[in-house]
DNA sequence: ATGACACATAGCCATATAGGTATGAGTATG
DNA sequence: CATACTCATACCTATATGGCTATGTGTCAT
């Protein structure tokens, strides 16, 4: 159940492939070399990281030729809403719980 | 910037330690040895991992006593919540272009 | 005061991982 | 066919990290 969102989050903790993974969302189809530049790192790495971005479900490619597009998956992302969106909603509950609870206390 | 990004899914991306945040965000505030059962893992893991959800801004302690209470730091989830929707809003935009774009040709 | 309890820190170890270079596989181009 | 190009994989290394046990610090109870 919550093995997706292990590899979610641990794909996104690196600060190097989240950085991969927001200029896919911001840029769209890229390429391998397309990313290369400004990632600050080597092109394996880009590579690997990108594997990694994949298997998360993060992202998905597409080969054309001798080039690869990598682009953002849309269904990653709402599942991070989501998981939000339940976090919140929990907190939220519990104050309605305390706002019950408060209520009750107050007859 | 986003280096508070960095602590955030750093801290969430190990499976013991969102578990820990998850409880707290249900159950909101709880000591350590409260979150310690079911945690399957020992009292001074338990307590580096809160450690960790502290200084990357996720969670609070309040101390009472000798007992030390735990709880979800709602802000942090804003800015979770902030960051995905920017990462969607990246990925809507890119489709209103293509869609402006469609336009254009069609005429 | 003494013992029990709650929690944090220190120190240790095994593993995971991010980075690098070298190289392989596949594709376009001259 | 030979060369250049794109990307992935293999391999190595240094560091980070999650787990443990032992212990320290502070608080309550007897």
């Amino acid at each position: 159940m919550s093995e997706i969102h292990d590899a979610m989050f641990r794909a996104l903790s690196d600060p190097t492939r989240r950085g991969l993974f927001e200029r896919l969302c911001r840029e769209g189809d890229t390429t391998v070399v397309g990313l290369l530049s400004g990632a600050g790192v080597s092109q394996p790495v880009v590579s690997r990281h990108l594997k990694v971005l994949k298997s998360a479900g993060l992202v998905r490619d597409r080969h054309e030729g001798r080039y690869t597009y990598y682009s953002a998956e849309r269904a990653a992302l709402r599942t991070l809403v989501d998981w939000t969106s339940e976090m919140s909603g929990f907190w939220n509950d519990r104050f309605d719980d305390l706002d019950n609870l408060l209520r009750r206390m107050d007859q």
